[in-house]
DNA sequence: GGCTTCCGCTAATGCTCATTAGCACTAAGT
DNA sequence: ACTTAGTGCTAATGAGCATTAGCGGAAGCC
């Protein structure tokens, strides 16, 4: 029994987000999240502070593992390689969004049911997190590694690429986990103009 | 004084359609609508027959719209040249998304608030446009010109960028419409394993 | 002037919700 | 046994919202 999960709110959490990820956050009802936990609506408020409440911590706590993952997808990939950085930094991202794919989906859609103090500060991780592909591709143009007009579009297109996944990818179907990830490595590194996958 | 468009549901289809696009179908309300129109909430029951019959509208013309221009674009060209016919129909299709942005956002972000009749008529006309990519691909392989391992992962993957316009794109911001539709246009090819755009 | 059509308005109506109050039960701890 | 957390429940509370009723005015037509 920790203080901030007690297994009971984790629950709760975890709930919510397959609730928020198939009718979106304003649809969800609290009678909807209890009912899915086997509880009434009102009985969440001795586990949670409120609806909002909810989402700002999916919300947070998604954007951070991101980073995180980003992080140590490229510790100890030399700084000097920038087509093996974006093949790291794009399978992580891939992969977080496939293994993850309610949080991605949440994490992108649901940014502007979140109430100001929380919206910003969400954006704000987010636009750090798309600042880390742009460094990485003007790195690789500067380098004359990469063949990119735009390093903002060909990241864009990049990290657009991920939140596909997360709209289409299914746990168990085909292509799997690893076939996904290793192909759009492949895609990324296509875009920038670098040959052979 | 038209049937169906007589001005007046136009501006109101346009208003909804802003909204729809910053707050999203849910948090949308008629009132706001209204406001947008500089009329009362209930006063737009003049001239719609429900809140629900706005999104329709607004989603289904937009789908319909956007296989109009992907048979467009194509029309024309070579069938046994994939490179040109995929280029062509990516450059619609991310033109589409920028010039008609809000269309494009909705249309992807509301499926889940079209009520089960429409839902699936739209699912069926996105599932074809889909296909479209698909088979273009497909055919891009077979004759040999395109080297991808999965022609679904690669059209969901061009499909993906387009959606992914909509977002950020800004009218009349940098890159302008022409550039980004060119330079995605590359992409496109590129995600295929065709060289030098 | 009287009739009709259009279109706007305010006041219901009838939900649906998030959230709060207040009560009850259980399991420890003492 | 008494108390205290912890957790659930039902019944408010209070707000917001789509939609409907019913009224009134303006414009065109006779």
């Amino acid at each position: 029994m920790g203080r901030t999960g007690s297994t009971r709110s984790e629950e709760i959490l975890t709930a919510a987000l397959e609730l928020f990820t198939r009718l979106g956050y304003e649809a969800t009802t609290m009678a909807d999240i209890g009912a899915a936990v086997g509880v009434r609506g009102p009985s969440l408020y001795r586990h949670v502070p409120s609806k909002q409440d909810i989402l700002v911590r999916i919300m947070t706590r998604t954007m951070e593992d991101l980073l995180r993952t980003h992080r140590s997808a490229l510790a100890g990939v030399a700084p000097d390689d920038p087509v093996e950085r974006l093949r790291r930094a794009t399978e992580a991202h891939v992969r977080y969004h496939a293994r993850h794919r309610r949080e991605a989906f949440v994490g992108n859609r649901e940014i502007r049911s979140l109430v100001p103090p929380h919206r910003e500060r969400v954006l704000t991780l987010r636009s750090e997190y798309e600042r880390c592909f742009r460094d990485l591709i003007e790195v690789g143009v500067r380098l004359g590694r990469f063949d990119a007009a735009s390093a903002r579009l060909a990241s864009y297109a990049i990290l657009d690429l991920g939140m596909g996944v997360a709209v289409w990818f299914r746990e168990g179907g085909e292509p799997g986990e690893d076939a996904v990830v290793w192909q759009y490595g492949q895609f990324a590194l296509r875009l920038v103009g670098v040959r052979s996958g």
